[in-house]
DNA sequence: AACTTGACGGTCA
DNA sequence: ATGACCGCCAAGT
């Protein structure tokens, strides 16, 4: 499968483009692809992301309330945690306290 | 081939 | 402020 569909291969490329400390969410990168409602498939991608290089910074990608919605996805449940902390986030119950600071949009 | 689920998000009640 | 429903698109069953 070539998955050049299109979605996977955009969240892909937006994903990967994720600088180190920072983070974004589903529904930004889904409306920076235009389909502002298909903040799912941006996970689905992501859960797809075995296919793709392991480059793919999912870690950095939570939902829109600095939630990490897919920490179980990591094989774990701290490992997301973890990952974002060492990367200088605060991550307090699961949420990144300092989303807001950190946050990145692909539009840049 | 059809139905259900899924790393989400926004709006309505 | 909290809860429920709908929309979006693809993949798994």
């Amino acid at each position: 499968m070539a998955t050049n569909t299109g979605f996977f291969q955009k969240v892909y490329k937006v994903a990967h483009q994720i600088p180190y400390g920072r983070v974004t969410s589903y529904g930004a990168i889904a409306e920076y692809l235009g389909s502002k409602g298909s903040a799912r498939m941006v996970g689905w991608a992501m859960n797809s992301s075995k296919n793709f290089p392991e480059n793919l910074p999912a870690h950095r990608v939570v939902n829109r309330n600095g939630l990490l919605t897919g920490k179980r996805h990591f094989g774990g449940t701290e490992v997301m945690k973890q990952l974002l902390e060492s990367e200088g986030l605060i991550i307090e119950d699961d949420r990144i306290v300092n989303f807001k600071e950190k946050f990145w949009e692909p539009k840049q």
